[in-house]
DNA sequence: ACAGGCATACGAAATATTTCGTAAGGTTCG
DNA sequence: CGAACCTTACGAAATATTTCGTATGCCTGT
């Protein structure tokens, strides 16, 4: 009975970012950050519940808590992407990879990166 | 005060899903093709609310009422991707790509054949 | 000490999503 | 006809998510 992870949710991803792009930070910081300093307690409570759930760990040390993410930005990437792959694209991250591309314009030095990392992939596959 | 538009939910997506591989269906079927016989009237409901929302179009002309995918699955997939990568990845696509690639093992026809994408697309640009 | 500011905690309202029960009426078949 | 069965409609409960108000207490400056 493996309690499934849940995806953070809109908000709850919102609050993630700021604190991979800037670190651990106190709820004011957050607020700060996301433009949203007139709804301080509300962020307050996002972050309450997101310890709860695991999604950020808190430190009490000081009067003003310090939150951070439990988890790394590309481990939680990751599992956003398989869930998309899993919910809209029969679990095949090669089609999602398809219409990712055709989404949205990427770089030339975007796209030249994305095939290096194929050229591996595909190097290490026929390698074995 | 653009009526923003907001990604089928999750269970909308897997009606969706049983309506864009089945081609027009009537309640009945898409609550067996879900496996949800036993819910007939919240598939019912569900089906209610998204011709609602505009995202399945109903033909009313038999007594039994015959759904259909409003927007294609092609369209819906695209336009889950693109909301991914602002939510998550900071509207790179390209970075989405490349998370997605690492999730999930691609077989080689598919890493050929996103490989082949990618060629195209760049020769277009350079090409330019 | 104490006023003002700031922090946490938390209940509860506001929304959104999903599920289910029941009403109302059409269809089929004996 | 009338019973059994099917359909849609829809209210309302059950959940989940987000927002906000208020209580409470710590800390700082005077």
């Amino acid at each position: 009975m493996t309690a499934r992870r849940r995806s953070p949710t809109d908000t709850e991803l919102a609050i993630l970012r700021v604190l991979w792009a800037h670190g651990p930070s106190t709820v004011r910081e957050v607020a700060e950050e996301m433009g949203r300093e007139g709804a301080y307690t509300t962020v307050l409570k996002l972050l309450q519940i997101m310890t709860g759930k695991g999604l950020v760990r808190r430190d009490e040390s000081a009067r003003t808590h310090v939150y951070r993410a439990a988890r790394s930005e590309r481990a939680t990437q990751r599992q956003l992407v398989r869930e998309l792959a899993d919910r809209a694209f029969g679990g095949s991250a090669a089609r999602l990879v398809m219409q990712a591309l055709a989404a949205k314009k990427a770089s030339p030095e975007e796209l030249a990166a994305i095939r290096e990392l194929l050229a591996e992939r595909q190097g290490k596959r026929e390698g074995v």
